[in-house]
RNA sequence: CGGGGCGUAGCACAGCCUGGUAGUGCGCUCGCUUUGGGAGCGAGAGGCCGCAAGUUCGAAUCUUGCCGCCCCGACCA
């Protein structure tokens, strides 16, 4: 993409309305733009971070066994009303009236709209287990959206739904939505803690959630500190008992957010007790038959008795990831994207557009990365050289190509890891081929 | 939802107290000079001063009401 073609507004000066990191450093890297309290509208590179992230939560899910579905946003207040759900969640809840003046909402979560899904086309055992997930939009209505994209109203949500027998096999699907998320945050370059959690408005009787830590998360966090140590799981097959293994050691340690910690109850030794502040980036619930039974979902078990299926949810907060993702990895210049979300894999800085030994090699080198599947930002504008190298640490891509008179005359480009900011003179075949590799 | 603050050019803000031709910096357009870490000079474009009512000869400025946004708290993926 040449930056010129590109739509990419950045800003200069911080708005004032952005107070933390991620905020502010959206709104400058021209990645979202506000649209009212808590919504927003996702420019081109923001989108793509996005979809980048949504790409990969979406393959871990298939691998996982869960089916891709795509649930409405819009749902009717009835389905609601079965589960109880309709009067107890509250003002949170937009609520919206049609021209026929049917009661809607805008979804906050999927459960009854699943379960509908589910109890009108499953009747037996034998099709199960089954795992449904979408990837859509949702609402909820906070009381006072902040912090930008990490708490908005209206957010982007992986959210999977598993179905079983009996509560037994249902905390299996549970344990491998628990490996599946943790090969998912490695994946997106996170660091990310489980930790036993409150079921809240979902209910049930088991929860997790995953957080990931930065100074301004909103809650507290307590952990033992060995946990930031334990090995991703591999990708393999894993039986029932692996998978509960995996899940027993990530679990073994002590970790809890504030409102879950007994300092009393906690025999963690003081030093190995590290408290700081974590951002929630997934929660998964097993609930077992709390609204089967409320909505008659039942399957036909191998007794030919009819008994209310087992179930679980499991959210991924998508939209919210990118802010989580920017608020660890960023520094005073801005955004330090890992390599798998990057919106494009290097930045290639024109310092002289204009001047015919730069543009050559430029376009030369900008043709040869597109034909080597390297995504590729070629700054051909005729901003100054300060300018171009300021934008492009704001927006964060991991490598940085630059090509200037005075390099090229011994024949070397500069080539930048965003990251360390460890710089290296190559030749342009060489920048091509540690890119391409 | 309690408490506080702010709405003036795309962005950041001054002007308001004490009513009288709407300003500054950045950004944008054009020209010249510059050219390796957000350049200099010159010339421009761009505003129902959040909305409405009121006071007044006259309102960005004073009064009232409304709307929007932000911050702290309680709440939350």
């Amino acid at each position: 993409m040449r930056l010129s073609r590109f739509f990419m507004p950045t800003l200069k000066e911080d708005p004032k309305e952005a107070q933390i990191a991620s905020h502010r450093l959206m709104l400058r890297a021209g990645m979202v733009q506000q649209s009212s309290a808590g919504i927003y509208s996702w420019l081109p590179l923001g989108l793509m971070v996005l979809k980048n992230i949504e790409k990969i939560v979406r393959e871990e899910q298939n691998k996982a066994g869960a089916l891709e579905i795509l649930m409405p946003t819009i749902q009717p207040a009835d389905l609601w009303r079965e589960s109880n759900r309709y009067d107890d969640y509250g003002k949170e809840m937009l609520r919206i009236t049609d021209r026929h003046n049917r009661e809607m909402l805008f979804g906050p979560t999927n459960e009854e709209q699943v379960t509908d899904i589910f109890r009108s086309n499953v009747k037996s055992y034998k099709d199960l287990p089954l795992n449904l997930y979408h990837i859509q939009w949702k609402f909820r209505d906070e009381v006072r959206p902040r912090f930008g994209i990490m708490r908005g109203r209206e957010f982007l949500m992986k959210d999977a739904y598993s179905f079983d027998l009996d509560p037994e096999k249902s905390k299996i699907a549970y344990n491998r939505m628990f490996v599946a998320y943790l090969k998912t945050y490695a994946r997106l370059g996170l660091q990310a803690i489980p930790l036993r959690a409150d079921t809240g408005p979902i209910g049930g009787d088991l929860s997790h959630e995953f957080i990931i830590l930065a100074d301004t998360g909103e809650s507290e966090v307590f952990y033992h500190k060995d946990i930031l140590n334990l090995e991703t799981p591999e990708e393999k097959e894993r039986t029932p008992e692996e998978l509960q293994a995996v899940v027993d050691e990530w679990t073994s340690y002590y970790a809890a957010a504030d409102e879950m910690h007994k300092p009393e109850e906690c025999t963690v030794a003081e030093g190995d007790l590290i408290t700081r502040r974590g951002i929630e980036v997934g929660h998964i619930f097993h609930f077992g038959d709390k609204y089967s039974k409320a909505m008659g979902a039942n399957v036909t078990g191998p007794d030919g008795k009819d008994v209310p299926v087992s179930m679980g949810s499991y959210g991924i907060g998508v939209s919210r990831l990118v802010g989580g993702i920017i608020e660890s990895s960023h520094d005073e210049n801005g955004i330090i994207w890992p390599e798998e979300i990057s919106p494009f894999k290097v930045g290639l800085i024109n310092l002289k557009s204009g001047d015919d030994a730069c543009d050559t090699a430029c376009d030369d080198l900008y043709a040869k990365l597109q034909n080597a599947g390297v995504d590729v930002l070629y700054d051909d504008t005729s901003d100054r050289a300060g300018g171009k190298f300021a934008k492009m640490d704001l927006i964060g891509l991991p490598w940085q190509v630059t090509i200037g008179p005075r390099g090229l005359k011994s024949g070397v480009v500069e080539f930048k890891n965003r990251a360390t900011g460890v710089k290296e003179e190559l030749s342009p075949e060489d920048a091509l081929k540690r890119l391409a590799g």
